[in-house]
DNA sequence: GTCTATACCGGGATAGAC
DNA sequence: GTCTATCCCGGTATAGAC
């Protein structure tokens, strides 16, 4: 995603590709239309042939991500999962920083762009419910399996989700400040590890 | 803060109250110098009689918070606190959330400037890092002490503070969904507690 | 489809009367 | 200090030639 002499093929692609870039250098929210463009070497108004607005693009960068991440992230995941085990605890932990890694640009954009998106007061806490009901639906099977768990499972996934997700925007996009994508794993699944054993 | 018939005295507090409460409804980034001054009963050219713009009203209201909050905020704090003590750590989730609960406005407001204020990719992280200082202070004693920690201490405490701060605004901006203080507060504990001895 | 030029507008900020 | 009226700019979006 550096800095290509030629030009792309397509317009469209190389507007995603700017758009990528800049989100992640200037963040969503601060890029305009016209940073883009200028990226991407193309004029303003073959913005507008493309794409409606700025977060029309960004829809269809999102679609963009998961049709290529596949089920692994939007497709139906099993809730008979194990939180409690390491090994399946830490794949979970490692699958989402990995998507995140893998999808900064998206990930960054939709980040900023929900914080504006809602005006209405709760709309915050139901995108952080919703993004996490997968992580909900897997503690709940532990608890109707008699499992104890340190408190109500859609509170519990949210408090995950919002330290996962808080901490990859802004470690990621600080290029990682110099810590392996390991460490930050085995650091985040032990922190829980233990307590979701209870 | 409700609504207010009687017009405050002073019109620098009821730009203030007002401001308080157009951010927790709308947010921060979505509140428009002109929903401000008309929330507070006042014309637009009056704003700028008292503040030189958004932001800087922003900073007087934080000023005022560690004002009143004291020294438990801003002041030195001391770093030979046991995290790995149950009723220690509880302390600490307490104070942060509440501290959230009783400033959500301007907790709101700081929370949405952060990522608008720095451009650079590495802003976020230098934020995050910077507000949980403390909490990695605790995080070194322990390590100092010959004390297993589940990873760097600057981190973990990044990890936590991403998950305090992000459920919170979250969460309290949705009146808590109704939760209450001590749900989140008791769970919160009990996730990272275990994780935290070890 | 892509370009240049420009219209348009929201919203921040100011001028000047009261 | 507060008001009304207005300016002004950044940024989105469009018009129309090529």
């Amino acid at each position: 995603m550096g800095v290509r002499k030629e030009r792309s093929a397509s317009t469209l692609a190389a507007l995603k590709e700017a758009a990528k870039e800049q989100f992640v250098e200037r963040g969503y929210l601060n890029t305009k239309i016209t940073d883009i463009t200028r990226a991407a070497s193309r004029a303003t108004g073959s913005f507008y042939e493309h794409f409606g607005s700025k977060d029309d693009l960004l829809r269809a960068l999102e679609q963009d991500m998961y049709r290529q991440a596949g089920e692994s992230l939007s497709g139906q995941h099993p809730a008979d999962h194990d939180l409690t085990d390491a090994v399946q605890l830490r794949a979970h932990v490692a699958a989402a920083w990995e998507t995140m890694r893998d999808n900064l640009p998206v990930v960054v954009a939709l980040h900023e762009s929900a914080i504006v998106g809602g005006s209405e007061p709760a709309y915050a806490w139901q995108n952080l419910a919703d993004g996490t009901r997968v992580l909900r639906e897997h503690l709940e099977f532990l608890r109707d399996r008699g499992h104890h768990l340190p408190g109500d499972p859609e509170l519990i996934a949210a408090a995950m989700g919002a330290m996962l997700s808080g901490l990859g925007y802004a470690l990621l996009r600080a290029g990682g400040a110099g810590r392996s994508d390991e460490e930050v794993i085995d650091g985040l699944t032990a922190l829980l590890l233990a307590g979701l054993q209870g």
